[in-house]
DNA sequence: GAGCACTGC
């Protein structure tokens, strides 16, 4: 195909400069445009000039289809079979041979990659590509890429790929790397500011697509929305204003509303074509930005908001809140109006907002979740040189969010007293699951239901997936589904999903069982990979078969107690009580939150009308109120040695003393002994009075405020 | 009694 396409594209006239930057120095940032080809040739370049005489070339990408997509193009420009020279390797899928040369991979997958090979040695060259996307994975390989240029200098290349306005952080943080800027092939799209930010952005939407409608040849209509909900609204008010259009005055239309609870069905309609003389419009969040890519759209409407999921180590909590994108996003969504011919895009907001109030690139993933995981991994790849909390992270997380993910491992014995991996901490790395879930496998192990746990992980990690989404006005309550879906017995949806998983099984992964349901097909399969996956990592770390089928549970354990134990030891920093005779509870940590349990939940009611006065929580989520989402019953004496943790917990030695101060974090029901120590500061001698302690009086006086609240 | 964007090992 491509003799003549690939010659068209811009990246090959920078052919021997990339090549000669590349050789003298150990670090390349490339600023590609989109459709310069970068993801493609890039790899091929460096193949021709014998980069791959002396190991295989990796390429990163964030996501799933682009790894596959890419590199089966690829194999199509060199003429090879797909898996042979060239290849790739995502979770469940691995098409790569001893041939393979050129690899494709998901970010996640080098970092595991990396867990068995910390030099990840048979690689010469490793391209980070997508790497101003932030992923969390991609921080931490950029990080992991500085150490390793360092340990492998003679023979290894790195090339990061990034967008225009975020490349000089990127080279900076690579001791000021060359950085390279190869032109992309987009048509020119025309940028169209409002003057003032308009007051309901749903109506300007839609006047705006009337507009272009009515005013604008030919060409369809891409508009980015928050969530599911405005896109209904506006999905329907825009039907009925087309509707009333007067016959023939303008061409026809179709509205399509695209997002990714979406079932496949309605998701794939944008990317057939559409009949004649008829324009489309697509009403989409931000799945379209960069995940789909919409053929044949010439006008961009874009808001400049976008819905962001965002965690509060302070509190443990997450949030979804709307907020403004970044001029990086908002380039992008204007991209999307130039693939064809040129466009142009209506931008709901003045360019001196753009200028003055945007941020330049989005906060990073890295700034805005809960780094257990991550933190958890790193210790286990044992760089001794360095205290992790001094890690070099691109955008280093906040010196709380650090604390809050040490918090969490210390009290599921991920790591000891001082901070160091314990050999559980090990094992639990090795698990492609949240901390919390990798340890209840490995109590579940110990207590003889690892089984029915192995299938609760795995639930836990497709649960955002798995209920059809339906709209607004349609049923979608999972306890009052007519359907005959179990209930937890009562005991929390840990133990629904567990039955649900179960039933499926009885019917031998029917997928019209799944439909009846109203489970999403997608994500039951995602669930049963996922349990296979762990199976194999838990047979392997066991050097021997386990007892992991999937399987009716025994009868002397009728209350899933032996299942509910592990739960609790997996989730020790997940832990809730309820309030004296009412259903409130409050968490359990060094700093304790009022909460409730999401009204979803399947957890049952005593004949008071009273919840159990213990239960586990998968995670806080702030909405209209702060809320437990997937909860468990757990019983007070499981709770108990949670409790003595909590008493022990000294953060500040957990961080290797790197935390300067002088405040030690004590448990919540320590505050007494704390008001002591702080309030005694000011009584000493001036000369004792630390600016230090009174800082982190402070500090704790505001966190105090910020819980009474 | 709620209402959730998007990825990924």
């Amino acid at each position: 195909m491509s003799i003549i396409s690939m010659a068209e594209l811009p990246i090959l006239q920078f052919e021997d400069k990339i090549v000669e930057t590349v050789d003298k120095n150990p670090v390349v940032v490339v600023i590609g445009e989109t459709g310069s080809g970068k993801s493609t040739q890039l790899s091929q370049i460096l193949h021709r000039r014998g980069y791959t005489k002396s190991g295989c070339i990796a390429v990163t990408q964030p996501r799933r289809v682009a790894a596959v997509t890419v590199s089966r193009r690829v194999s199509e420009e060199l003429n090879v079979q797909l898996g042979d020279e060239v290849g790739y390797a995502i979770r469940f899928e691995d098409r790569t041979s001893e041939k393979t040369i050129i690899k494709y991979l998901t970010d996640g997958v080098l970092l595991r990659e990396s867990l068995s090979n910390p030099e990840l040695s048979q690689y010469s060259v490793i391209i980070l590509d997508e790497a101003h996307e932030r992923s969390l994975n991609t921080d931490v390989l950029l990080g992991l890429m500085k150490r390793l240029i360092k340990l492998r200098a003679s023979n290894l290349k790195v090339l990061v790929t990034s967008a225009t306005l975020d490349g000089e952080k990127v080279s900076r943080f690579f001791s000021d790397c060359p950085i390279l800027n190869v032109p992309g092939k987009l048509f020119p799209v025309e940028i169209h500011h409002s003057s003032e930010r308009p007051k309901s952005y749903i109506d300007a939407c839609m006047n705006k697509a009337l507009d272009i409608h009515t005013q604008e040849p030919e060409g369809d209509v891409l508009i980015f929305m928050t969530g599911q909900d405005d896109i209904e609204k506006l999905v329907s008010r825009l039907e009925e204003r087309i509707q009333r259009l007067e016959e023939g005055s303008c061409m026809d239309a179709v509205i399509y509303p695209l997002h990714g609870s979406l079932p496949p069905e309605l998701q794939i309609r944008v990317f057939s074509p559409p009949p004649p003389n008829c324009r489309r419009f697509i009403v989409s969040t931000n799945i379209a930005e960069t995940s789909l890519t919409v053929d044949g759209v010439v006008y961009v409407i874009d808001p400049g908001f976008v819905k962001q999921r965002q965690y509060n180590p302070s509190t443990g909590m997450y949030s979804l809140d709307v907020v403004q994108i970044s001029k990086v996003q908002a380039n992008q969504r204007a991209g999307r109006a130039g693939r064809t011919r040129p466009g142009k895009c209506y931008r709901l907001y003045s360019s001196v907002a753009y200028k003055d109030d945007f941020l330049d690139a989005t906060i990073p993933e890295i700034q805005r979740s809960s780094l257990a995981g991550s933190i958890l991994y790193l210790k286990s790849l044992d760089l001794s040189d360095i205290n992790i909390l001094k890690f070099d992270f691109l955008d280093p997380p906040s010196f709380e969010a650090l604390e809050d993910a040490l918090k969490q491992l210390y009290l599921i014995d991920a790591i000891d007293d001082e901070g160091s991996i314990t050999s559980l901490g090990r094992t639990m790395a090795e698990l492609p699951l949240e901390p919390s879930l990798s340890r209840t496998l490995l109590e579940a192990n110990e207590c003889g239901c690892l089984s029915q746990a192995l299938t609760v992980a795995a639930m836990l990690s497709a649960e955002t997936t798995l209920l059809i989404s339906q709209s607004k006005s349609a049923d979608k309550k999972r306890k009052h589904n007519p359907s005959n879906l179990p209930d937890g017995s009562g005991l929390g949806d840990h133990i629904q999903f567990l039955q649900i998983f179960e039933l499926w099984h009885q019917t031998d992964y029917n997928t019209g069982w799944c439909k009846e349901n109203n489970l999403q097909v997608r994500g039951m399969k995602f669930v049963k990979d996922v349990r296979k996956q762990l199976c194999q990592i838990i047979q392997k770390i066991a050097k021997g078969p386990m007892d992991v089928k999937t399987s009716k549970r025994r009868r002397e354990d009728q209350d899933y107690r032996s299942l509910r134990k592990a739960l609790c030891s997996g989730y020790g920093n997940q832990l809730a009580e309820r309030m004296l005779r009412h259903n409130g509870y409050k968490t359990l940590g060094f700093k304790s939150q009022l909460v409730q349990v999401h009204p979803s939940s399947v957890l049952r009611t005593d004949e008071e009308g009273l919840f159990p006065n213990y239960v586990i929580y998968h995670e806080l989520i702030a909405t209209t109120r702060p809320y437990m989402r997937n909860v468990c019953a757990v019983e007070m004496p499981w709770v108990r040695p949670v409790f003595a943790k909590l008493q022990n917990l000294n953060v500040s030695k957990l961080s290797g003393g790197a935390n300067q101060s002088h405040e030690e974090v004590q448990p919540e029901n320590s505050d007494v002994q704390k008001d002591d120590v702080v309030n005694a500061a000011p009584a000493q001698p001036a000369e004792d009075v630390d600016s230090k302690i009174l800082a982190a009086r402070e500090r704790y006086l505001a966190r105090r405020g910020q819980a009474n609240k």
